[in-house]
DNA sequence: ATAAAAATTTAGATTAGTCTAAATTTTTAG
DNA sequence: CTAAAAATTTAGACTAATCTAAATTTTTAT
């Protein structure tokens, strides 16, 4: 069995290397896990043993086949987790994080499937995250950021890609919620903000640094 | 905060103590908790020094007021969580104690609160076991075993002292179910076995061994 | 192209929890 | 009451995950 810590690791370099181009850096690492540099080079050297990444010393990390699959079990068990607490137990969707980051190592297979189908197999999380699959599959989503749309177009607002309580909280504030249908009025030709119209006639400002943080389709 | 050991240890402390009169023994201790005696010793010498126990040298071990009180929350985080696992989420009661006993550790005090509610404040776990409360009392009981009633009493099964899948799988095997009415209608001399005669008019054997552990009132 | 800066790794230590083997204390049985 | 047995503690070591400081490699900027 994998460690905790390893798990998290593993979850880590999947969360860097969709975000980016080629290999996941030690100090990017370092960075998201709140240790040092030699500490991360320590575990990478462990993980490669273990044939989880592919790792050359200052080149950088990459998953293979088998960690990748770690990897997505972890983020499967976390946004269920996300599910439940959000829809069962009545969290906002800005309180979840930190709870799911402890409920994703409970480790019982059975514990997963039965939760999936008592949530009713949802596809997304509280944040519009698509939910991988049993199978270790993280489906697609095709989602454009909202910074990325042109005036005059309608889009669906279907994601956020920061999880902070701050930024929740500012879009609670606003009154944006996944699902909303809106249109995008205006784009600030200065500081790119921009004004979207809601389907209750609502004009809503959007900062630039916002709308790059908001999927939509 | 304390680590997951710790907590174990505080509760298995709890546990050995209401099951003896007196002091913990730290061979108890070791033999619980799968570890060795030279373990428990340094995990005494630890807990005592942050005031969760009360522990001299050779002399055993008891909690104090602070600790019984984080023994209780454990306990309390366990069978919320066992209730979950068998009403929501359908498992069996042979099979939630080891789930239960990693989901016991997450530590957010507003998630118990939360799911405590969406449970519907239960008095008891799926073994009778009475859950604590959120003050961190242990509710009493008053139950008696099974193996202690006299021919002719009539009692109804509250709970069970072992909570082995074995001994579980046994009970749900002779269709003996917390809730059930019995009447003790005979007690044998040699090997203190009894017949229960169910409402439904059915005659069960019980082994004074499962007598033992079956408690009623 | 090369020196300075940045990134990464190595070396050596630390902490929590565990272990075995040896020493010590308590209990028990004659 | 005392010697053997049982229980417990101490001593010294190990593993996983971390750290700091120093050394090494890669990248970048003139």
């Amino acid at each position: 069995m994998h460690s905790f810590t390893e798990e998290n690791y593993l979850k880590t370099i999947y969360y860097l290397a969709t975000r980016q181009q080629g290999e996941v850096s030690t100090n990017a690492l370092a960075e998201m896990t709140a240790t040092k540099a030699a500490s991360v080079t320590d575990m990478l050297r462990k993980l490669a043993e273990k044939q989880l990444i592919h790792y050359k010393k200052y080149q950088g990390v990459r998953l293979t086949e088998e960690g990748e699959r770690l990897a997505l079990q972890v983020i499967r068990r976390h946004r269920l987790w996300e599910v439940f607490l959000v829809q069962k137990l009545g969290f906002g969707w800005d309180e979840v994080h930190e709870i799911a980051e402890e409920l994703e190592h409970i480790r019982s297979a059975e514990l997963v499937t039965r939760l999936d189908t008592y949530l009713g197999h949802p596809q997304f999380d509280p944040h519009g995250d698509p939910i991988p699959t049993p199978a270790g599959h993280m489906p697609e989503t095709g989602y454009r950021k909202l910074s990325d749309v042109v005036a005059g177009e309608g889009v669906c607002l279907r994601a956020v890609l920061e999880h902070s309580t701050e930024f929740l909280q500012h879009l609670d504030h606003s009154k944006l919620s996944l699902g909303c249908t809106v249109t995008v009025s205006e784009i600030n030709a200065f500081d790119k903000s921009v004004l979207v119209q809601t389907e209750t006639g609502r004009t809503v400002f959007v900062s630039h640094e916002v709308a790059k943080n908001l999927l939509v389709n």
